[in-house]
DNA sequence: CGTTCAGTTGACTAAGGTCAATTCCCGTGG
DNA sequence: CCACGGGAATTGACCTTAGTCAACTGAACG
């Protein structure tokens, strides 16, 4: 379990004492390119964790346009809060875009860990609150920039996206169409 | 202190066996028409609630431009919660938009709770779902419609905000420019 | 080899941005 | 009570950029 532990530990939050709790209440899937974790309309019954591989969460509009609401990396967490604390169907789809090994905490679990004590609320509000840091990172960047300048501080901050993420994915998460992002990648480079 | 827990107890989302306790720490302070809570460069000390009046919180880019980040009503939560939980200077400035009373509770005072007992935990994790939750509103805004969507969908979900809110403070929200804004409305109502 | 799909490119449209002028509204001081 | 000043909102002319629709290219895969 330290083994655990150490390869864990740190993306997880807690610390060694609580660790062995929590992990042995995660179940390890894999899921094959294009399967899904979730489904729009269904309730979202799990956190997710990245073991290895990638997610994506996404939306279809009214029209059957997917808009790409985020990527999940290796040893991140992924869920639709929204669904879990709401107790609401998502109209979020979240799938593999590769094979990924997840490991997954049980929405009912987690919350009797809440109840248990102090130091799980703690770990609770912590993840709100990290969730929350990066939602606020979203919301400025769409809202203070355009997309061009969206696109160059995505190149700046996360250029592993562009190794992993096909571009139509790409532009959707930068809230623009393929054509456009092609075309922002050509006046930039030339 | 029956009273008081009436009167606010449902919008700070603690039950009235804890509401003195967080109560007392309040501080009780009224800001003029365009006084500041907090301006950009400077650390957040404080969780706000607005008891009345309108706050707004904007961010000044590189051009000298405004964006408006938020607007906040009566019994309403506002702070800059990553300056408070990152312990790093803002680049947010929180002004009243009128003669606004305020509660504040220092952050110190907040991180003491937490250390009392699982409750406050509890209710820090609460708070910080809900503030995310908002913020995931608002991505979902901002990543899913065009501006006039946006415009529409405000108009519906917020009417208060145009009776109270500076109609070129709403572009900036809305993430356009006053001229836009009137655009839209133009083309819409005609 | 074909098929498929991502990415690019072209031609055109639509919508928002920019800059400037004008109008409207409201509060203040004569 | 009116005149004036100042900021908000609107409007016009024009520009820039993203969206749309369609064609084409190229790489991946059976």
């Amino acid at each position: 379990m330290t083994e655990n532990f150490n390869k864990y530990g740190a993306s997880f939050f807690v610390d060694e004492a609580h660790f062995e709790e929590l992990f042995l209440l995660l179940k390890s899937v894999t899921l094959k390119k294009n399967n899904f974790f979730l489904k729009s309309g269904e309730k979202c019954k799990y956190l997710g964790f990245v073991e290895s591989g990638t997610m994506r969460s996404y939306y279809i509009n009214e029209n059957g346009i997917e808009k790409n609401f985020d990527f999940y990396f290796d040893r991140n967490f992924f869920t639709d809060y929204e669904s879990i604390l709401c107790n609401t169907k998502s109209n979020l789809n979240i799938q593999a875009l590769e094979e990924t090994k997840i490991l997954l905490l049980n929405k009912e679990d987690l919350q009797k860990l809440y109840l248990k004590e102090a130091y799980w609320q703690e770990f609770g509000r912590v993840m709100a609150e990290r969730i929350f840091l990066n939602a606020k990172k979203r919301i400025e960047d769409l809202l203070y920039y355009s997309p061009e300048r969206r696109y160059t501080n995505l190149l700046k901050e996360a250029p592993l996206v562009f190794e992993k993420i096909p571009q139509k994915l790409i532009a959707s998460y930068l809230g623009i169409t393929p054509q456009s992002l092609s075309r922002i990648r050509n006046r930039i480079t030339h």
